[in-house]
DNA sequence: CCGCATCCGATTGGATACTG
DNA sequence: CAGTATCCAATCGGATGCGG
């Protein structure tokens, strides 16, 4: 957060905390991304992982996070079919903002418990 | 976030990753964080340094933002009447946050560029 | 100045059923 | 196994107008 405080008129899609914002935007996407930080998965791995979570929306998780390059996919042929699912190198700089929305969510409740 | 890796089964509101994410959660609202970092601010000057943001939303993020103890509100009496509103210890807590999610997004766009 | 009330369109997420 | 196709209820955010 360089000097430009309080200057932003609306929420522009190049600013950096949008970006990051969209990364991890959407239910369930910081457990989806959390899952892929321990290495590669599969489509079912991901489901039997997030139990109740519907094969739609993990879909539209997964597409939204391939489209901004933070995943991505590999068709394994044979049946029955296999995909598998894996952070690129930019889905890894995500894993320190997991780690501080952690440790802040700590801090939270530990100032005002639930 | 410790090795509890792939075990949580749906977003639970305890968990410290979404309690930070609720915190920050909403369009404007890290915005509306960052102009109170840098001190306490009434609602128009709020409302002045988002202008396309419409009374009711600020209301709504302030009021979301008190109720999660993160921000306080402080009746001026007078006449026109003065609010101001500012960050408490709790609020605090979420400028490593925001850096984080700053930095995050300004590493995705240096890989990935729009 | 500081909101609240109301309405409304758009987006979201969940449930269910079906296909290659 | 790995999705797609619908449908639907709920939530969200924006616009406008009024009131303390």
């Amino acid at each position: 957060m360089p000097s430009d405080l309080g200057r932003t008129r609306r929420p522009e899609a190049t600013c950096p905390v949008e970006v990051a914002l969209a990364a991890i935007g959407g239910r369930w996407t910081t457990l989806v991304l959390r899952d892929l930080m321990s290495g590669p998965r599969s489509f079912t791995e991901l489901a039997d992982g997030l139990p109740t979570l519907s094969a739609k929306v993990l879909t539209e998780r997964l597409a939204g996070l391939e489209q901004q390059g933070l995943v991505a996919r590999r068709r394994l042929g044979g049946f029955p079919a296999r995909t598998e699912y894996r952070l690129t190198e930019a889905g890894q700089l995500l894993r320190p903002l997991l780690v501080e929305l952690y440790r802040t969510g700590e801090a939270l409740l530990a100032v005002n418990p639930r």
